[in-house]
DNA sequence: AAATTTTTGACTAATACTGACTTTAATTAT
DNA sequence: ATAATTAAAGTCAGTATTAGTCAAAAATTT
């Protein structure tokens, strides 16, 4: 279901600058070996299985490192295409000032949501200027009763808290 | 310990900068060829065996270019004729004013729609420029599997479909 | 020793490509 | 005219080529 990142957890002695650490597991390499070419491009598309070779691991590993190094959270857009010609590709994407109060939101409406307090969120957003009023009215009429009705109402403010959480992720980042 | 979530990082979910589509199988290449030429013709014919010969394929692999990305939700028409003197006709079509477009997709949409089709709806009124970019990325956003996804895959096309046409019908009240 | 993170691989899913066979239409032969 | 031939395009199922998922095992950290 979700997984735990590992950017926040507390270093032990002090600040380890990544250059110095001399017990880099694999995926550590991997991730940095991809950070560094987005050092100088925006994106970086690589073929999953040639990655694989390179570093000597199985296939999933490289999904692993994308799952957990390269979220939006941390300011990472992955598309990617199965079949022929498929590939991976990572955007670097440039995290707005918002983002920091956005997340609190995020925090805020965490699992469950009811119609009336998503409201309210979407008027402090309008309210902010985060976005217009044709936005809000978007987001508002996706989060109606009436759209995420099902059997259960626990279920509806469960949905509609992913819904609303998937706006504000996505308000986060600049658009491409 | 912040929670971090991976649900965006598979599915693409917003529009990427496809200049920098390097990774590129033949039918892409030929989807390409045949949209430069609709992007100053309305129309364009070819013959099927001539496009194998061309790009080097098989004959039935234009027909599958053609059923993948010329369809009517993305807004093509494909006529053709067999024997002597036999064509392929793909025309660009942008006929219908923007309320009877959005009546139109409300229909398409009925009570079910996959993730992926649901793309094709935004990246169309995309095109046709009923909605910008960042309202497209809001829309997909919503939309994800990840967001929708429930116990039963039914009900996830279900309840895409069902906020797809709340979108819609957003759309189409805010233009009178 | 408990919790977390990393590594692995068997299984699944999506997309692309191929070729044998079918259908349709025009042309040629009778 | 009618039949036979030829010249297209269509279909569909099978193969190939990728990437994704998930849970268990192994390693590491707390």
């Amino acid at each position: 279901m979700v997984k735990v990142s590992n950017m926040y957890t507390i270093q032990p002695h002090c600040f380890s600058n990544k250059s110095h650490m001399n017990n880099q597991n694999m995926s550590d390499i991997i991730e940095a070996y991809l950070k560094k070419v987005l050092g100088t491009d925006e994106q970086v598309e690589i073929r999953r299985s040639e990655m694989a070779d390179r570093f000597s691991c199985v296939p999933s590993q490289i999904n692993y490192v994308i799952n957990t190094r390269f979220t939006v959270q941390q300011g990472y857009l992955v598309e990617s295409k199965r079949g022929g010609g498929g590939y991976i590709r990572i955007i670097k994407v440039k995290l707005l000032d918002e983002a920091e109060m956005l997340d609190m939101m995020i925090d805020v409406i965490g699992s469950e949501i009811s119609q009336r307090n998503a409201y309210s969120i979407v008027e402090t957003l309008y309210e902010d200027s985060m976005i217009v009023r044709r936005e809000a009215n978007l987001m508002l009429s996706a989060m109606e009763k009436s759209v995420l009705s099902l059997e259960d109402c626990k279920k509806e403010n469960e949905l509609r808290a992913r819904m609303l959480t998937a706006f504000l992720t996505n308000l986060r980042y600049e658009q491409l």
